[in-house]
DNA sequence: TTGAAAGCGTTACCAG
DNA sequence: CTGGTAACGCTTTCAA
């Protein structure tokens, strides 16, 4: 409002001694008629709240937290946020914590175990109340740092593996199987496996493992793999694809470790002159948002992201208030569109 | 570790005092081997650094930043993280953000204004050292705290409008007007725009009018514009095609307020029969990953979000160093691919 | 219903 | 180079 509220601020903030002293109560009074208003007179309550307004008052939490040893802040460390992969958890976890006046303190790895544990290291100093993390494979460190932490510890996205404490995910040897059933059932023969496989991404490499024992099982020959540890795009899927298909002509499947990868991967076999789905089927992961705009309309897998998110909210209140730690399977599915179901077939 | 550890965490964890007593020097010394090691005898900083190590010690930096004013944590406002549309300036920020040991809050405000005043009160709360926050237009209240909290704020994104201390964006008026320019230059010439445009969404709201006012300058009849409030998706983009060239068959080029809007419009013309870029002309904004894999492919306006990201940290670190407030202009630019050149103009 | 006093775990300042 | 001592702003007993 006027400058000289604004020049003042940050240097010396209103705190709850100021307003306790402009009612004429003491600091205590005014904290409860924060945290506990009908402990406190009506009137009075009015009072410290209209000086609060006044003065521009915001709690210091930090103080706050030091002293309760209760943060509200919440740990989340994903592995990546481009593409949608996990921007959406974190979009639905954020808004089902915000009802409990919770805050997310957000950290990227970037597939880096190294930075894994020097993030969650640096984010256990703030004291979250409890940390949300992706995946359930940790360098052994980071386990014992989120261990010895004391706090609940939520494992999104997977469960296939030693969870820590709780977890909330799906598991991805059974979505690579389900890529593999259905293009089996759509009538091809010769599977390979296309996209960004790196170090650190346990995941694709369960879903691999899922392709690969899903095509074992129908008795197929051994599939093909092409992968590369730079992250996955268009274009990686687009040079893997003419890769594949230069060494390995007798493909007749392509499952791709994510739908960015088999846009490419569809440009390039239209270059190549091959027809999608009649001379190849190709399948996806991850259902991205022009899945269905791309031609032939991409079939693919939908994790159920938001569920994710809220699920693991509700893990964390259910772990702060002693529910015991629980694993929870969230649904996937498969999305049946254009791509690999062989006309003849039919 | 062992299972004792573990339990025992949480609770009681160490703290500098148990570290200064196990090695027997004062709590001072610890805490300034850490913050400042060469003041400190290297024989003891030795002795301190391992007990740390065996101790799992985890710094309080609720009670650090209580004692210092100085938090390090950046608080940063989103207005969505749908769609790639902000996740990779918030990936690039932290990354550099983390060069200095710098946590980002994330909060998102999802187009809501009050949300967003509430999420800015709270973030204020935990004493930020900085506030990212997206665009240039907020609640007269959400100005005001910001300006009383005395701290940078970097408004990322847009630039058009009036700043509150520093901004690191783009013109999307000007976007806009790039939008209706390469349409013109095309060879098309009855306009119209179509997308989510939300209440709250005034970047839109700027492209939109940079639209109108480009193709005003160049003689054209006035545009049409077709939008929602709800949330941009391809359906809503394909619906909105429909109805728009059921009511306004005269239309010749679709300007879409983002890719994935523009991924539904390319699917309702080719359902209508209509071919891009012979027909009709369409221009998206936002340069998803798969524009280059529609087809035709999507011409499009990229805006270097890393950029806006990286130079955001930057702003941050430049202003806590007294550095005064500055505008940065982010280039972006146009992604001629197929979709509005008319093969006929050539 | 209210208040006084003792922390919470650091950092800052000043001596030694 | 090292150690006392006082904050930092709030919450938590415990009394009144």
């Amino acid at each position: 409002m006027d400058l000289n509220t604004v020049e003042k601020g940050g240097r010396n903030a209103p705190t709850l001694a100021s307003i306790a002293e402009k009612v004429g109560v003491s600091v205590n009074t005014v904290s409860r008629a924060l945290r506990a208003p009908n402990t406190v007179r009506p009137e009075l309550r009015r009072r410290i709240n209209s000086a609060m307004e006044e003065l521009n008052y915001v709690p210091n939490r930090l103080a706050g937290g030091l002293s309760s040893t209760r943060s509200d802040i919440v740990a989340v460390v994903v592995t990546s946020l481009y593409y949608s992969e996990f921007a959406s958890i974190v979009d639905s976890l954020q808004s089902a914590l915000l009802e409990r006046d919770m805050q997310v303190m957000l950290a990227n790895t970037r597939y880096d175990a190294d930075q894994e544990q020097r993030l969650v290291r640096s984010l256990l100093s703030w004291r979250p109340t409890a940390v949300a993390i992706i995946g359930v494979d940790h360098p052994p460190k980071v386990v014992e740092l989120l261990k010895a932490s004391g706090i609940p510890i939520i494992e999104m996205w997977d469960t296939g593996g030693e969870v820590i404490d709780t977890a909330v995910g799906f598991d991805h040897t059974a979505v690579g199987a389900a890529q593999a059933d259905h293009l089996i059932a759509g009538g091809y023969r010769r599977l390979a496996f296309v996209g960004s496989v790196r170090e650190n991404d346990k995941r694709a490499q369960k879903r691999l493992r899922g392709l690969e024992d899903g095509a074992a099982l129908a008795g197929l020959p051994r599939i093909v793999t092409h992968t590369d540890q730079q992250g996955g795009s268009s274009e990686l899927g687009e040079r893997l694809a003419h890769e594949l298909l230069e060494y390995h002509p007798e493909i007749d499947a392509i499952a791709c470790n994510s739908d960015v990868v088999a846009f490419g991967v569809l440009r390039a076999l239209k270059k190549l002159g091959k027809r999608v789905p009649e001379d190849i089927g190709v399948v996806g992961f991850g259902d991205n948002e022009a899945a269905s705009c791309v031609s032939p309309a991409l079939t693919t897998i939908r994790p159920n992201r938001e569920t994710i998110g809220k699920l693991t909210a509700e893990a964390i209140f259910a772990r702060i208030n002693g529910v015991p730690p629980s694993i929870t399977l969230v649904d996937w599915k498969l999305v049946v569109r254009e791509s690999a179901i062989r006309k003849e077939t039919r």
